[in-house]
DNA sequence: TAGATTGTTAATCGATTAACAATC
DNA sequence: TAGATTGTTAATCGATTAACAATC
């Protein structure tokens, strides 16, 4: 009997890289696209915003796409990047949800220019079931949300976004996984519930603006008692 | 001469725990809802998708304001929480860039519940420009860029949303710091240079697909091997 | 008192950083 | 060869975890 295996090709790459190589990529596209054609560790890094020791950290777990004393390829460590993201296919995308955010993220531009295709629309609310939608070239119109497995299976939908109200959010994600989906970007203010190799970001922008709150209120209360001082 | 006094009363609390006491806060107000008075650090956590250490030791930076041996007052924790958050004070919030996004920022119910007003909308479209838009019981009339500052100044806005595209955003951004806001949520697909007393958060839509995708297609290179093998 | 649960300790893990040997 | 820059090493830092003493 064969042992099963795993990890065959597959070099581990820490999760802090991995939230930024889609950062790394934007850059070295624009720089492309400027007419770029060699860049240093140096010079990338500060576009991005990290430490030169961090980003070729980061680009060592890709393997070894640079040239010492030169740089790196633009466009050759770019397609690296794009392929260990998975960026070099695209992913059909299933929002369930179409109230303002879902609407707002139907017309975002930044999902189709990096390789994302809506392949479906789903709401409850019957006034806006049946609606058509125009999506790059594309129109869409919205199901129902009895209709979500379909929408998953004749899409091959790979991703689910929920930006429906809370309420509904485990509802969806479970009827999301019973679809097959395994990649789910919850927009809605609710903790989900899945299955372990189901893979979950939230997205919460209240909880951003409280963080900023916080940090806010930090520093009037560093800043008074100095202002009392002085 | 006096010294300088910082962080008079302010304990350190660490980044990775201010990004959960949001999280705790909204289930604990949930649970509130709900009748719960006590709660233990298992319960909590549980709702919360942590483990019951790691809210502890959350909690063990704010204070102590648990029971041994009997758990949390739900009402009690909550405030404190709350307090710590900076969300018992409103926040004054202005969005630049009232596109599909902007929208749905604006309309945006979770930003009112949480404590955080948007005081101000600008634009720079001339369609965009003076139109009227409801925020809860409120109606904002959008103002042009030219404005930015003398919108700031009068909602005395502590936090900038940018939600303008990309080649905007820096700019907006400038402008924003020199009104003086020192909090900026940033939607756009932009690395933003701030001084450093200015805290910046990103969300961007696209980066987080990137990072599902990127699992997504780990998990299909990890079952081929196997099912051919099979 | 006995049972339950917090708050803290100490070990472990993962990420960041600075320095530098390898090498173009 | 000399200068430049990568890829790696080792030290440091911060976050997570499990276990348990403190204490209700």
């Amino acid at each position: 009997m064969p042992l099963p295996i795993t990890r065959l090709n597959g070099r581990d790459i820490p999760d802090a890289t991995v939230a930024r190589l889609p950062i790394y990529h934007r850059v070295l596209v624009g720089m492309l696209e400027m007419g770029s054609t060699t860049v240093s560790s140096e010079e990338l890094a500060a576009s991005c915003g990290v430490s030169s020791a961090k980003l070729r950290k980061d680009l060592s777990h890709l393997g070894s796409y640079g040239t010492r004393g030169v740089g790196y390829d633009v466009k050759f460590l770019s397609y690296h990047i794009a392929r260990e993201l998975g960026s070099t296919q695209p992913w059909g995308v299933v929002i369930v949800g179409v109230g303002n955010l879902g609407h707002a993220l139907v017309s975002y531009r930044g999902f189709a220019s990096r390789g994302f295709r809506v392949v479906g629309l789903v709401d409850t609310h019957p006034d806006i079931v049946g609606e058509s939608i125009s999506v790059g070239d594309q129109v869409l119109t919205v199901s129902a949300m009895g209709d979500l497995e379909k929408v998953v299976r004749e899409g091959a939908a790979h991703i689910g976004v929920i930006a429906t109200p809370a309420e509904a959010a485990q509802d969806v994600c479970d009827r999301l996984v019973d679809a097959g989906v395994r990649s789910i970007l919850n927009f809605a203010p609710a903790v989900l519930v899945v299955p372990q190799d189901v893979e979950v970001r939230k997205v919460d922008l209240a909880v951003e603006l409280q963080i900023l709150a916080f940090h806010e209120q930090r520093r009037i209360d560093e800043t008074l008692p100095e202002a009392m001082n002085g």
